[in-house]
RNA sequence: GGAGAGAUGGCCGAGUGGUCGAAGGCGCGCCCCUGCUAAGGGCGUAAGGGCCAAAAGCCCUUCGAGGGUUCGAAUCCCUCUCUCUCCGCCA
């Protein structure tokens, strides 16, 4: 959510802004709109003072034995106006609210024009991919040589864009995940989380998957809805929602283990091999709650916690900045990082990193008190994969594979593996 | 699943229809007193929103949530949520 005083105030610049992402924020309506909802509010305060200062008068009145009853009449009266002014505030404000709810946020100066993601800038790689010395086969082929990839069970089970693990490939998906945990708590100051993997309305509203996105979710129906997550951004953002944190409890670093759930309606056709897009996948979420003042530099710290773990498996990768036309709903700013496929013969995203500013903060009303100013207000949030486990897979699948089937683990995993070296056919 | 109790400000806790955004206490902040890690005194101390360019100021909302009764609701009625205790069941 934008602030909606900034929006009010210095509406051309936010329109410019959001220009640059390729949304049109319609300026006349919303002039329109602001003054309904101003006049609105305005006239509902005005009647409501008044019936206020009237029922207080009657309990004057009738506390000195005076008559009242001239007062009670006009009092019926003045309920009877409130009554229709509050229900077209009421109305106004939903329409205000919604409006609101639907603007994406405002872009940092430092994110590349562009449209799409062909307008992504490189900003560094990291290592070689690897010299083939005969024909990588991807993960799908490399996983049903070692007999531990099973997409007809799952197909059987639950349908397409699901997978069972067997075996060696099961523990090497739970190596990962706990590798990967492992880091951030004890080398980068994380503080593990474990949250619900249903959610409600409220908390999805409040990192931004709500009201807009809800066709991407799985929704649960019964007497209150619920959604799965679609990731541990949700439940892990929403920790500090309602809170006002102390300047010295900041800044928060939460680093979080879940499955994550989404419907990928609208990717029909797209990535149906294999599991790099699946219903159901595992990812380790870093989530950060900063000061405003240093969320930029969390964003290059949480991105650096990143590539970390792509560094300690070896993995070559590459760190992008998302133009403008390619950012996420709720994010400033994001980096993506992508690991090089052998398989495909190109670089995956495997993690994405966004410095979200106050938009989730003010969605979740989620704020610190400013000792300068003694006053709350928004933090800034942060997340990013830290990475996702399945596609982390992927890549030790498709870069560590030998010519005879098996796959080198690498050694940053052998301590999680009981020590094993090579998964064998 | 059954029975009961409860939800009030940063915390504790009073408040069963009227001047209650809410006594009192704790905590916190500023000041006074006191020559010294004590005691005492005074003042202040919620959040969200609106009017305003902004500040000051004024106004509105909020006592778990939503609805109702009423001129007027923390207080009465209904529904829901959550918490606690006991019983049952269960990983």
């Amino acid at each position: 959510m934008l602030d909606s005083k900034q929006l009010r105030t210095d509406t051309e610049a936010v329109a410019r802004n959001l220009a640059r992402r390729g949304f049109v924020l319609d300026l006349e309506g919303f002039r329109a709109l602001e003054e309904r909802r101003k006049q609105a509010q305005i006239e509902a305060d005005r009647l409501r003072a008044e019936r206020n200062a009237n029922a207080k008068a009657v309990g004057m009145a009738k506390g000195k034995g005076e008559d009242a009853s001239e007062l009670l009449k006009r009092g019926e009266s003045l309920t009877h106006a409130l009554a229709i002014a509050e229900a077209d505030l009421e109305r106004v404000q939903i329409e205000a609210d919604q409006w609101l709810m639907g603007l994406p946020n405002l872009l940092h100066d430092s994110v590349p024009e562009g449209r799409d993601e062909s307008a992504n800038v490189e900003l560094r790689r990291q290592g070689e991919p690897r010299q083939f010395d005969f024909e990588p086969a991807d993960h799908v082929d490399v996983g049903a040589r070692l007999g531990g990839l099973d997409f007809e069970a799952a197909a059987r089970i639950s349908g397409a864009r699901f997978m069972v693990l067997r075996g060696s490939l099961a523990r090497l998906h739970r190596a990962l995940a706990q590798f990967m945990l492992d880091l951030h708590t004890s080398e980068h100051g994380y503080q593990e989380i474990y949250a619900p993997y249903l959610v409600s309305a409220a908390a999805l509203t409040g990192t931004g998957q709500l009201p807009k996105f809800e066709q991407d979710l799985f929704k649960v129906d019964g007497e209150r809805p619920f959604y799965l997550i679609p990731t541990a951004e949700v439940p892990v953002t929403n920790l500090v929602r309602e809170q006002i944190l102390t300047a010295e409890q900041l800044p928060l670093r939460f680093v979080a283990h879940t499955p994550c759930f989404r419907s990928e309606a609208g990717a029909a056709g797209k990535d149906t091999r294999g599991l790099i897009r699946q219903h159901q996948f595992d990812k380790v979420e870093l989530v950060h709650v900063v000061k405003p003042a240093d969320s930029y530099a969390a964003l290059e710290q949480l991105t650096a916690h990143a590539e970390e773990v792509l560094k300690r498996l070896e993995l070559p990768y590459r760190v992008l900045a998302l133009c403008a036309g390619d950012i996420g709903f709720g994010s400033a700013k994001t980096y993506d990082l992508e690991v090089w496929l052998p398989g495909q013969g190109k670089y995956r995203e495997i993690s994405s990193c966004s410095n979200c500013e106050a938009f989730q903060a003010r969605r979740m009303q989620a704020r610190w008190r400013n000792p300068e100013t003694g006053k709350p207000e928004p933090v800034h949030t942060l997340n990013g994969s830290g990475i996702a486990v399945g596609r982390a897979m992927v890549a030790i699948l498709e870069n560590y594979q030998n010519a005879d089937g098996s796959v080198t683990v690498p050694a940053a995993l052998r301590p999680y593996m009981g020590g094993q070296e090579r998964l064998v056919p």
